[in-house]
Parts: structure tokens; sequence; C-alpha cells
RNA sequence: GGGGAGAUACCAAAGCGGCCAACUGGGGCAGACUGUAAAUCUGCUGGCUGAUGCCUUCGUAGGUUCGAAUCCUGCUCUCCCCA
């Protein structure tokens, strides 16, 4: 994969970039909205690429493994052809469920058994199938098998955690070398750094990380509950090690400062479901803060959802008409509000990289964060 | 006209002598949500109070009882069956 940075802000370590794909361009910063189970909820695809000019998408292993499984994926050609989706996508390893579903779950020398959430059934998954796996849904960039360490985690805790994804990245690198993709476009293999909050172990993962020659870095197992400053800390303490030339993808985050936030200390692509699950609870993120939808004020308020907003629906429907919805659980109401909120993440990524290359990128950050974190 | 059943908080509906300011569901109000087991989950929902607590409630008016949403009597209303 090509990387180029294409811009670097003089007051901070952001940067804009090119990010070259088989299934296309991506410039970064970049927001990848998650669709975990080959859908972005609650968006079609022509709207994602179309109204929201989504670039990038995320799909899960886990979830797409065990549904719809790999034969059906395989039959219709990889995930791209299968959700008629022709842009970039990228696939977690189903390392966070290793971590969300820790409950049915089971560790052995060989990788992590699981139990399905959907029928119970027993699964077992290796860092080297992990990567058939991802061969097989095709995505243009795919994942190492990690543990996401949960915090709060003891320091030895957090480093035989640590060390074992470095066990499973040397045999998913050794893995995935050996093996070809599918479908006759490339795909490139992440390294993820752990290490939880500790500056000492975080360092030594991403130093080991960087051993290997990827196409990008990844830095996983943040906003898992730990107070935000130290994130932002553990970002600072990455990205000192990761090389310059290649993309930093911070995994799982976050909350529009958040994004902010890791822009500035040098992240260039993000994934979080805040936007698509929040919207489907009735949360908007807006340039002028956030808005609980099912507060009772909006109920009479007839004015545009969003008047600064980019995407079609801010302007065509009412606060108080999204209210009805949501409070309603009409299905229109989600669809709504996630168009709104994914264009909100992506118009965000879009103007930071208008203002890195302005050079009025930490300026603008300032401003944006006071704005952005109101309650309406 | 005769017989029967019932009236409980915003709605529905438990409770049938003290553990009842009253189960539960809905509705309402608010909060949470960060590589999606989430169109989910949590809290509150008579009044005053930070809490303990106090005050006013179970159609209505009386009565029995140490004590009543619960038992008795009258009244009002609703529903069902027969004529």
């Amino acid at each position: 994969m090509i990387f180029t940075v294409v811009g670097r802000d003089t007051s901070s370590s952001a940067r804009t970039g090119r990010l070259m794909t088989s299934h296309g361009e991506i410039e970064t910063p970049v927001f990848m909205p998650v669709g975990t189970a080959g859908t972005v909820k609650a968006v079609h695809q022509r709207e994602l690429k179309d109204d929201l000019g989504a670039r990038i998408i995320l799909g899960n292993t886990y979830h797409l493994y065990l549904r719809p499984g790999l034969d059906i994926l395989s039959k219709a050609g990889g995930l791209h052809k299968f959700m008629n989706w022709e842009g970039p996508i990228l696939t977690d390893s189903g390392g966070y469920q290793v971590f969300s579903l820790s409950h049915i779950r089971k560790f052995t020398p060989e990788g992590v058994i699981f139990n399905s959430h959907i029928d119970g059934s027993k699964h077992l998954f290796t860092p080297e199938n992990v990567v058939d796996i991802q061969r097989t849904i095709g995505a243009d960039i795919i994942m190492a098998l990690d543990e996401c360490t949960a915090y709060p985690s003891e320091h030895s805790d957090a480093r035989k955690s640590m060390e074992m994804t470095h066990r499973w990245l040397a045999r998913g690198t050794e893995h995935f070398e050996k093996t070809e993709p599918l479908y006759g476009h490339n795909q490139f293999f992440f390294p993820i750094v752990q290490g939880s909050v500790y500056p000492d172990l975080r360092k030594i993962s991403a130093t080991e990380i960087c051993s290997y020659p990827a196409a990008g870095y990844a830095i996983g197992g943040l906003s898992v509950g730990e107070p935000e400053n130290v994130m932002y800390e553990m970002i600072d303490v990455v990205n000192s090690i990761l090389p310059q030339d290649k993309p930093r993808y911070l995994m799982g985050v976050g909350t529009p400062v958040n994004l902010l936030e890791a822009v500035s200390r040098g992240v260039d692509m993000f994934d979080c479901v805040m936007p698509t699950r929040n919207a489907r609870n009735g949360m908007l993120f807006t340039r002028r803060g956030i808005m609980n939808m099912r507060n009772n004020k909006w109920k009479d308020d007839f004015s545009p959802l969003d008047p600064d907003g980019t995407c079609f629906v801010d302007s065509h429907y009412s606060k108080a008409y999204l209210r009805h919805l949501i409070i309603s659980k009409e299905i229109l109401g989600a669809q709504i509000a996630t168009l709104h909120n994914l264009s909100f993440y992506l118009w965000l990524m879009e103007e930071a990289r208008r203002k890195i290359k302005d050079g009025t990128f930490s300026s603008w950050k300032r401003e944006m964060i006071l704005q952005i974190s109101e309650r309406l």
C-alpha cells in the first residue's frame, strides 16, 4: 500500500495524507463507518457512497464468519461483491470480540475458543485462521488477531496480554506472507499495538510491531474505560515510535473530541460505532454540540435538524419530526439520525484535512472542541 | 325489571387485614453508549426532603379493627347475562 503524507500541521503532529488501495484512494485523516455484519446499520450502500461520501468502511471477521459464513462469502466472490460496496473495506480480526465476549471464550496455546453468541456453538480463532477468514472476506486492509486488554489491568497482566498479542502477530504475519489474496486485489495486514495504560509497555509494543514491515499500524486497547488524558498520553507514546511514513489507525475511537485530539497527535484512521449506535439511540452530534433527540424540549421545534449540516436530512427534516420518529421507534428515525451523525463525523475529518493543509488546524481544533462539547 | 361481575396511581393490571406509596407492563422524564451479542441498557415516575422521615392516596360516604386498597353497610358509576 502506498501512503503519502501530503500536508503537516506546524503546531501539532497532525498530518494529512493519501492512502492507495485496490478499491480506491483514501484521504486521511479518515473516519471509517463501522459495518460489522456487512452493513453500516440503517444506511443504504448508495447513501453511504453518494450522500455521505464515505470512502472506506469496516466489517468484522467474527460476525461475518458466523453469519453468513465463509461458504457464502466465498461463493459471493468476497464481501465487496456480496454487499455491493465498491470502495475499500477494512476488517477487524475478531480481537475485539476476544475482549467484549470474554465470558464465552477460552484461551488455548493454539488460539482462542469461542462460543458463538448466536447458537452457542464452539469455534476456534487462531492468528492464522483469522488471516484465512479475512482472505475469504476479501477486505483491503485486514487486522492481526490481538487481545484488547481489559481496563483496568495490572501491569503484569497487561504485559502477558501484550506478549500474547505479539506472539500472535508473529504467527499471523508469517501466515499472511505465505498466503495470497483470493479475488485479485491487494490486501494489507496491520499489526496492533497493545500495552494497556502503561507507557513502558506501549513503548515495547510499538517497537515490537514496528519490527514488522507492515503497510500500516494500529493502536488498540484504548477507549476501554481509561481516562481520556491517559488515552491521549498512550497515543503520544506510541506515535513517537511508529514510522512517520505509514498510516496509523486508532482502533475503536471515538467521540468527535477524541478524533480531533488524536488527529493532532498524528493519527490517520479511525473507526467507531458511536455515530451509528448513538444515532439509533437518539443522540446526535453536531458542530454546535450534542443533542438527545428524545428530550422533551425538541417536541415542537420545527427548525431544521442541523442548520449547519452537510447531509440532505439536516435541511429536509425538523428536530420535532426526528424526535417523533425516534420516540416512536420508527425505522426512519434510525436512518435519519445515522445519516446525520455519519455525515458529521465525515465532515469533521474533511474539515480537519483542510485545516491541516491551511496550517490552521490547531486553532480550529481548539474552537471546535469547545463547540462540539456543548449539550444542546 | 331480574341476576351477576367490577371500580387501584397518566393507561392497563396485580394486591384481597399489618412486610403497601402499593408487583408488573405500557406511557412519560432523564441518563448511558468508543475495533457493534445494542433500533440497546439504566434510573426516576403522588407531594415535601440531601437522606432518614413526614404528609395525602386504591369510586364515594360511613362502619368494624390496635391497624383497611384489602372486612361490613349505604350511595354513585361501569360491564355482562336474562327479560
